[in-house]
DNA sequence: CTGTTAGCGCGTTCAA
DNA sequence: TTGAACGCGCTAACAG
């Protein structure tokens, strides 16, 4: 019976077609090696006329030990993830330096399928899922992941591959590039505290895994698992150790208006004169919140935030923020994994955010 | 000599250590063969013992033909495709689908150093891209792709892989996503004359390659390679016929102002009632360059966007607006890849875009 | 400069 | 239910 499936051309049938061998073909194709350039012409002309595309990438990644992939993990989805200019900013910057490697980026979601990792989950239908710990990638990067992923951290180790994390726990075999969350948040806050304000409230980002929203509990900080949220609350409270703190569901503006509305409702002799919010986002959200209550900002409301993005449609506010260097951040975790590709060793980097004082803080109302 | 790498272990040394045959050992893993529960667990215990990280996905992806991975084609750098809600929107929606059959989502940037295709260079160094030709992918969506990948295209079709474009120019073999981007702009044209507006401008997408930014002339016009923006030009133009129209550089706000202060420098009697901007992004840039100008929104500038998504901070304006379902776009682009990955024929989806007023139209200033 | 040989690590026959 | 053998498509060594 004849092939049903028109077989695709195999570098073997070109070199045949071009009467040469295939170790001849390949290098034709990878320059890797001295072939004469009529030879080479034969073979790129037996190609071409049997629409042949190229070596298989699979094969050739397995002989060659590495598919020039790099993961970069998210623990939410994408359109989340990627809906804050500091993921898409340090994004960037990943893809820049691998750039130099020519090697290309697969995003991957730390399935949320197992809440609290550890277990995993018996394939009761033959599914092949393409995870973290089950992807062709030559090395990871972790974007702001929890322990969550100490799992699949372990299997990539095994696996014997570099793992780099912009943030979050740090974990054995994990190189970390480090952001000053907390001292960076303090010294936002002794801004504040310099300006006079004593009554401040603390909007965070999402602490826990299921982006719980509400008032900052007890439980909730013992569930907290977000390095980044928790760093930067820890820094507020330095400086403020009894501040309210609010939790937000995603660094949205829409999620800081809420807790804004919420924390300012009470009666402007109890109410906050400062609010830090953990993001530009939450920031933003926050003073169009007093905006609807008509709180003037700053004279009645202070707002800081945090990263620096410039945020559109603010005018003719300037943010007073954290500015942090997202996309340096991002380069860094590129470089990095460059390097231990190459077999060197990559050393820790740690960023620092600078205070940048805009006119959304001044000192709190008299009285 | 020892080894100096102490060489992983691989399935076959996992299956000697559980005193079984590597074909067994792989049954336990993959699961897909009868497999006594007994050697499963031996197989497994032997595994963990050694570190063995579980099958290496390169090779099983050469030995299964399928590599799980699913290529999406971007022509900017990450940081400009990722800043546009669109496309985010696009990308979430096709790694929703393509979640179904567990895939993951690698990121092509469709290099900017060939700018017109055609010539692949010569390696000077063995450099190994992974291109769009050149990836260990199992299909590709092509988002909002120029001609300029033509030869990618027709690679990617040697090598058997279905394509899909999310718009874009349609090309042999390759299933386009539709959207009325024409029909849709001329529907939102037709509702500013019905108002009454005469002189009206328009802010395009960026045109060409090289996102040249100004006055479209005729010679912009010709080198344009935007399907996107061509269309919605288009559209604008059927019931505008001689609008002037600027390129903004990019959908940015910043851009829709810079286009908007140059339209609106014209003294009140000529410059146009109403700017049609391609992206709502643009059209937030145009309100803003208006309130800088003291010019009223709606009263003697009406503004009407495209793509529907909800700028935040734009209060308290609605933009007029062409809402698209950008989301369901690219749930549609996966589910086409799905099925053409199962074997079946995809068949073309067109979106259509609904016209939402907002606030920023009304009728032009009398006199 | 080119051909020969020998795997990369796994999944899938086929027989036992 | 398990084991033995083969080959996926390519490329790294060598030898010529």
């Amino acid at each position: 019976m004849p092939d049903q499936d028109p077989a695709r051309p195999t570098l073997a049938d070109v070199a045949a077609r071009a009467g040469v061998s295939a170790s001849t073909a390949s290098l034709a194709f990878s320059g890797s090696g001295p072939v004469a350039e009529a030879t080479r012409q034969r073979v790129l002309a037996a190609a071409r006329e049997l629409h042949y595309a190229g070596p298989d990438p699979r094969a050739r990644s397995l002989r060659r030990g590495r598919s020039g992939i790099i993961g970069v993990v998210i623990e939410e989805r994408v359109r989340e993830a990627f809906r804050d200019p500091i993921h898409i900013a340090q994004f960037d910057g990943i893809a820049e330096e691998i750039g130099h490697i020519d090697a290309a980026l697969l995003i991957l979601a730390a399935s949320p399928a197992h809440p609290l990792g550890g277990v995993k989950a018996m394939p009761t239908e033959p599914v092949r899922p393409v995870t973290v710990e089950d992807a062709p990638i030559d090395a990871a990067v972790l974007m702001g992941c929890t322990p969550r992923l100490a799992d699949s951290v372990s299997a990539l180790r095994d696996r014997g591959l570099p793992v780099v994390a912009i943030e979050g726990f740090p974990a054995e075999g994990v190189l970390v590039i480090e952001q000053d969350n907390r001292d960076a948040t303090e010294r936002g806050a002794r801004h504040l505290r310099q300006q006079g304000h004593e009554r401040v409230a603390i909007i965070t980002l999402p602490l826990d895994a299921a982006h719980h929203r509400g008032l900052v509990t007890q439980e909730l900080l013992a569930i907290g698992s977000s390095a980044t949220a928790l760093q930067r609350l820890e820094g507020a409270r330095a400086v403020f150790p009894d501040a309210r703190a609010y939790a937000a569901a995603g660094s949205y503006v829409d999620e800081g208006r809420r807790a804004a509305l919420e924390i300012l409702s009470l009666p402007e002799g109890e109410r906050p004169t400062a609010i830090i919010a953990q993001s530009d986002l939450l920031a933003v959200g926050v003073i169009r919140a007093a905006e609807e209550l008509g709180i003037a900002v700053p004279d009645r409301l202070s707002v800081i935030g945090f990263d620096g993005v410039r945020v559109d449609g603010l005018w003719p506010y300037e943010l007073t923020t954290l500015e942090q260097p997202a996309y340096e951040k991002g380069r860094a975790a590129g470089r990095a994994i460059v390097r231990m590709l190459e077999g060197g060793e990559a050393e820790v980097v740690a960023f620092t955010s600078v205070l940048r004082v805009g006119n959304t803080t001044a000192p709190p109302p008299a009285g």
